[in-house]
DNA sequence: ATTAGCACTCTTTACCTAAGAGTGCTAACA
DNA sequence: TGTTAGCACTCTTAGGTAAAGAGTGCTAAT
């Protein structure tokens, strides 16, 4: 069942021709781009295998062939002939990135901005999940009785906001002394350690602790809820119309239908999550009906090795991946070698005190 | 120059049918579909008349007739035949914002929701500018030497932060302190006052007041510089799918590279911020190449009878007006009523202490 | 003033044919 | 035995023509 090197170097070259003309490919041109000199005839004949192993299909008889998913699958799976960035690409989107100031908010959306234009295609960044994340400071501010926001600082200036009600006896005093309190108790703890805490305490103070201490641990729970309105950016839809003669208009449609709904997209996005460096879906493998003729490329940043955000690409399933591929995984590193800085700059000042 | 009865009911005739079907209308079809029962031959007249007035333009000799730039203009001037919705669609957005909650951030986002899904156009909501809104509470967070955030409150829970760089030597005890003087002098005023207030202070300081003042006040400065981001939800992306058939890609493509780009879409959109009710870009008549053959659409909701932000839809020019009209309209009105009722419920509140 | 009638124009559609691209098979070749 | 030239066959595409259809503008009659 394994491709033998002649019959995998047929299929590259199918690859590479589908990729660039969009049109099914036949038998001449395989044996004029290839680098195996072998005249038309014999090039059928791989070809004939190929398409008995459903690597590669035929619209019709008398045309050429274009791989199938089952062959773009191969052809990624052995990454070959990847472009390599040069330097001062790299170098151009780092200067790019810290030169939107020590906002990660904005570091995020311009490297959105900054992916999509050098690969092309519709790029996403999803903001850090904030579990790993210290926290530096939390403010509540009374809106109204009864109606109280809390404000949530992370490192790097993310900040989160949620406006929570509550008993309305609480007053702007008791807010102070709740925050200082978390403030004192918490900073520089990651949110999810700080959730823990805060339930053990929730269930020791049910016996022992006065109302008003239960009322701030009950604040505190809802703050510290994880953040459900994760943040997508978006950029370059409009290079789908690249190509469009191609396409079927359906189906960009439903593209389009997919990026404005949050929720299935990161359900879609969230399995890449958790792998480790880059990953490649492609849509007609999985069951989503909106990507069928679409591709999408992600790659995970890390902070101190976990997983925290996620940049990607999606695009047409017979998208430039040499050149994309790179940009998505290069996005990915710098996005984590910053985040990694500023949480080592931060570290370091947090150490001495604690 | 001015249309008689007759070539306005021609005129409006020709111009339903063709949002209708997106054809180029004959006399025929004007004769069935118009009340005045004329035979084709006397519309036939009539549409001379009109063609020579540059209403309508024939595509080719043997075409029917499209409406004109001009012709759309006329229609949309006299603007006869809105649909009239429904009490219960009233009451269903209504409800809808309602119970988004406290935080108006989410309710604009619901609120263009809504309106594309309505309209079934693309729909963009402008959130405030900030200049008449009162504020809460300011807070400083210094997230290491030199890097303050500030965190600014506003009525209605929109929050806006921004990060400064201020002189290294300003400490956190500082910073508690300045928070506190502009909580207790300036909270309850609107932006604008702030800011005015701010720089009159600024220039006296110059001579009579020490240096830590100083910085206090440079450091309020920059917080309450006009946000310059301010957001812009859009949804319905999909809709320009519809009818595609009829539609130029290229076109198309503009419109998502215009979404995309802000800057340039606040430009367009600015213009009809003062305006009073409802205005109606036709993108030919403006000479944004990016929207030749949409139409902007844009109400903006009011505090006070100030003017704040904006509610718009961008559609085909030959998109059903009747019913979009009265959605943007709609939308808009219910978003100021919204937001003077947060208005007046915060007004009575600081009543009592000022 | 309105309309029926008609010739005219231009587009659209269908249909046909020829060209072209690519295949698969067979037979010959190294 | 692997490779290749040759060839018949299939299917799509492009081009051209003719018929149909839609709509106009004009004229003459009502």
């Amino acid at each position: 069942m394994t491709l033998d090197q002649r019959q995998a170097d047929v299929l590259f070259t199918i690859v590479r021709c589908y990729i660039q003309s969009g049109q099914p490919v036949g038998s001449r041109t395989v044996s004029r781009k290839s680098s195996l000199n072998l005249s038309p005839a014999s090039i059928r004949n791989i070809m004939a295998d190929l398409a008995e192993d459903h690597y590669i299909e035929q619209p019709h008889t008398s045309a050429g062939r274009i791989p199938s998913t089952k062959g773009f699958r191969f052809y990624l799976d052995s990454k070959l002939d990847m472009e390599i960035l040069p330097a001062e690409v790299e170098e151009k989107i780092k200067s790019a990135l810290i030169s939107t100031g020590p906002d990660l908010t904005q570091t995020l959306s311009q490297a959105s901005k900054l992916l999509s234009s050098i690969s092309n295609q519709i790029s996403l960044v999803i903001t850090p999940s904030q579990h790993n994340i210290r926290w530096k400071h939390i403010d509540f501010i009374l809106l109204r009785p009864g109606l109280v926001m809390s404000i949530l600082v992370m490192e790097g200036g993310i900040v989160q906001n949620k406006i929570i009600t509550v008993d309305s006896e609480i007053t702007v005093d008791d807010l102070v002394k709740f925050s200082n309190y978390l403030n004192e108790h918490y900073q520089g703890k990651t949110l999810l350690q700080v959730r823990a805490n805060i339930f053990s305490q929730i269930k020791r103070a049910r016996k022992r602790f006065n109302n008003l201490y239960q009322k701030a641990l009950n604040l505190a729970r809802e703050s510290f809820e994880p953040d459900n309105n994760r943040q997508v950016y978006v950029d370059g839809t409009h290079y789908l119309f690249q190509d469009s003669e191609f396409t079927d208009l359906t189906k960009m449609r439903e593209v389009f239908r997919l990026l404005e709904e949050r929720s299935k997209l990161l359900k879609i996005l969230d399995q890449t999550m958790e792998s480790e460096g880059l990953s490649i879906l492609l849509g007609q493998e999985q069951d989503w009906q909106e990507l069928s003729d679409y591709t999408v490329i992600s790659s995970p940043y890390s902070l101190k090795g976990d997983n925290i955000g996620l940049v990607s690409i999606i695009g047409p399933t017979r998208m430039n991946y040499s050149r994309v591929i790179p940009a998505v995984d290069l996005t990915a590193r710098i996005l984590s070698q910053l985040f990694n800085e500023i949480f080592e700059h931060n570290a370091e000042k947090n150490m001495p005190k604690a």
